[in-house]
DNA sequence: GGATGATCATAT
DNA sequence: ATATGATCATCC
């Protein structure tokens, strides 16, 4: 937490030209910089296994964009969606539970006329979800799990579940992975991921 | 201007 | 191929 409040008011720039990492001219080609800018500054490990950044004390990192009045401007990715073997699959031993348990969110402006050197970096939260929040993502996962499970792959739009949304996640609209189909047959879909709407995340950092 | 769907880069 | 890091682009 030391290491993540140090960053509270310092600017992409300083952090990067810090980490001696080079700035892109815009965010179009680096979708991932600034959250892997601020993995090199604080340290994470994870790679890309699907585990929390900081594995070993349970923390996932997440950057967090704020627009020109400081409030969350996109939806956060989570983890990506399992299309096959879901039967069996828990909310308790789930991915997305493990990840969500505690974030570290670290505002950054991201209002798209601040130049990238020039946003700042917030106040970082370390956030754990309040047991009503808790039981309401559990509630959106279950639901999206239940109907993957059961072949209805042509259901899934962005509108279902409260806090927690299931979006493409994918190459391109081409994109395909094996998935469940009607029946429990075997097809292949669109890879998807889950995202948590900006309304969470506002409450998330009081805004 | 916000929500939904589409897309870009990198690591293993 | 599938995971990570997300933001972009379009539609309403």
């Amino acid at each position: 937490m030391d290491s993540a409040y140090f960053l509270a008011g310092k600017t992409l720039g300083e952090i990067a030209h810090r980490q001696a990492i080079p700035i892109p001219p815009n965010l179009k080609r680096a979708k991932g910089w600034v959250g892997e800018l601020l993995e090199a500054a604080l340290g994470a490990s994870a790679g890309s296994r699907p585990v929390p950044d900081f594995e070993s004390i349970g923390v996932e990192l997440k950057s967090i964009p704020l627009n020109a009045r400081h409030k969350p401007q996109e939806s956060t990715f989570v983890s990506s969606v399992p299309l096959i073997d879901t039967v069996g699959l828990k909310w308790s031993s789930s991915v997305v539970k493990a990840k969500l348990d505690r974030v570290l969110w670290v505002p950054v402006e991201a209002a798209h006329r601040i130049p990238i050197a020039n946003r700042r970096i917030g106040r970082p939260i370390l956030w754990s979800p309040s047991p009503e929040d808790s039981a309401i993502l559990q509630a959106d996962w279950e639901e999206h799990i239940e109907r993957i499970a059961l072949g209805k792959l042509d259901e899934l739009g962005a509108q279902l579940g409260t806090y927690l949304q299931i979006r493409p996640k994918a190459l391109n609209k081409q994109d395909r992975t094996p998935a469940t189909g009607g029946n429990g047959t075997r097809t292949a879909a669109l890879p998807r991921g889950f995202y948590l709407r900006t309304i969470l995340t506002r409450k998330i950092l009081n805004l």
